[in-house]
DNA sequence: AGCACACTCACGGAGCGTAAGGGTGC
DNA sequence: CGCACCCTTACGCTCCGTGAGTGTGC
């Protein structure tokens, strides 16, 4: 028997598009854990745990490593120290950067390739 | 004794931005083999291999296993067959694509969070 | 009783980082 | 002889993919 309101895993990564190896890592590595196990040992995630998993697929192009995101998570409920916050920050504004000059690193190569042997 | 116009895999390093490891490992798997070593044993990099390591540093934002970059190297200096340089492409494209996506919610985040907390 | 779905090991792999111990030589 | 630089194992780490064998239950 179930909780009401409550998800299985595989309902869960039918919606949010992660795979069930994916979800049963963030819990095991403390970063998503379901709030609830039914009797038989079977994850149960209700809303709020669907939500913290979509926000770990938001963070996930910053490239922090899943503990870090633990943190950051943390830091934003708790309103942890100030200057953890501001690390985040940067690191964050340092990897958009990164990724700007990937994109336009990728595009330059892309274009090379489409006009190669034509 | 080194021969002439060589650099050694440090000189090459600091050139080019790579850790040592980096441009060992590109060796060991075939991606960037260096055209000679010295009789002790020192790797050797002539210019066309510095290059071929710069060009690899292009491809890495594309996502591509070391394995397909070595691959790709060959289908464009070869000119192989034609449907594997349509794959390439199409791959190429496709990650372009989702670096924009992956932009695009990384500064979402960002923005996010340099708006928390105030 | 059976089927879909879930669970826990546990090994595998990509791409290096990081010593450890020992040669090489601008 | 010494010092900077290089070499080869080889294990560690992250983030899961992929079975294998077994229990659960919309």
């Amino acid at each position: 028997m179930r909780e009401a309101g409550t998800l299985q895993i595989g309902e869960v990564a039918d919606r949010i598009g992660l795979s069930l190896r994916t979800i049963r890592h963030y819990d095991e590595v403390g970063l998503a854990v379901p709030s609830a196990r039914s009797d038989g040992g079977f994850r149960l995630y209700v809303e709020a745990d669907v939500e913290r998993l979509r926000v770990v697929m938001q963070m996930k192009p910053l490239g922090f490593s899943l503990e870090e995101m633990r943190e950051l998570l943390q830091v934003l409920a708790d309103g942890g120290p100030a200057d953890r916050l501001t690390h985040f920050r940067t690191a964050a504004a340092e990897r958009v950067a990164g990724l700007h000059r990937q994109l336009a690193t990728a595009e330059a190569f892309a274009e090379r390739l489409a006009s190669t042997g034509q």
